[in-house]
DNA sequence: GTCTATATACAGATAGAC
DNA sequence: GTCTATCTGTATATAGAC
């Protein structure tokens, strides 16, 4: 992506170093919540405007269009993800680390059952677009749980830590759109718990 | 639902004895197939009457509002899916049944890969929407595969045949929406390969 | 940087001629 | 039953005053 110069880059690209950037803080956490809640196509700008506590007319200085937001909500998620990697990282052994994770799905049982999951959703939405145009962004959020998963497993010495992380992530979208659909979170603390042990006959079965 | 004369319910409600009925049957099925690749938001009345090969005002006289259109996609699901039901209900033991279901969404996965579980997808996105007006509907068509798996779980002697059932169908979910985002059929192979040697695993551990 | 007014576009739905 | 014309509403985006 065309690094011309590198202190454009710093400067301009991601708008820090410019005023108002609290502005598009909160309208960048504004877009991640409320995308999620009501979806792309049926959310409007002046819905992520009043969540932010910004005046509508104002948006458009920060993000020049509506997929300026969806991006920004992404990279949100983004953001989000390697805060929960880093912090899981410090946990000693990968069984753990893996634990933790399904601990942290399930523990959002509640929003999971209402909106689904934030990543899940949106990839599905997007995908339906003609125009591509963030199809390879959505793809990336999920890469980036398929790959942290792959490197628990690997650590862990499995024989296909690829298609491991697979089943694994497939089970959390799965339950996430199992209990959205049926409005029902014991579905998420259920299927939470068969994967972790499922997680266990793993480590054990060497 | 109202059944205050079954001759109504016989004439009227289902569409069945009215002339023009062949346009009808063309708009429900283009709206199924249209639907399931663009999504709700995204599908206008005239993508639909243009894949059905019916002039754009005419919808309206065999549906009165989208939502209808989407109801008739819904229902069109329920059909198709009992008819695979019916088809597998035809095998002699439970444990084939269960791996045809699972061949049959592996044969469906150039499609899954490109537009998700039709199923599974509307129902994500029909649960964004604020007004939860077909919210039970499509609830209905995944409680109605969810049933007949947990039927042949059942047979099998299993323990816990509705959790089993969520897990299966939340697996399936979970592959589809993974090879839809990552645009890969060979996700639906290996995780429907996956899942199919688990039904084994537990078939010859009683 | 902030905000109002508005241009532009298109979708859902209806009226009514045929 | 079929089709055209149109009403109505709403959303993205821009121009430009402040």
């Amino acid at each position: 992506m065309g690094r011309l110069s590198i202190v454009s880059w710093v400067t301009d690209s991601t708008g820090i170093g410019r005023r108002g950037t609290d502005k598009r803080r909160r309208l960048t956490a504004a877009a991640a919540r409320v995308l999620h809640e009501q979806g792309v196509e049926r959310t409007t700008i002046a819905d992520i405007a009043a969540a932010a506590g910004v005046p509508v007319g104002n948006v458009y200085y920060y993000f020049k269009t509506k997929d300026e937001l969806v991006q920004a909500a992404l990279t949100e998620q983004t953001t989000h993800l390697s805060g929960l990697t880093t912090r899981l990282d410090e946990l000693p052994d990968p069984l753990h680390r893996l634990k933790g994770l399904i601990t942290a799905w399930v523990d959002q049982r509640d929003v999971a059952a209402r909106f689904g999951c934030p990543t899940g959703t949106l990839a599905a939405e997007l995908d339906k677009r003609a125009d591509g145009a963030l199809d390879v962004e959505v793809a990336g959020v999920i890469r980036q749980l398929l790959d942290w998963v792959e490197e628990q497993f690997r650590q862990l010495g499995q024989p296909d830590p690829t298609g491991l992380a697979i089943t694994l992530v497939a089970g959390y979208q799965g339950m996430s759109l199992l209990a959205n659909a049926l409005r029902d979170p014991g579905i998420m603390t259920r299927e939470g718990g068969r994967l972790s042990r499922w997680l266990d006959t793993l480590a054990t079965t060497p």
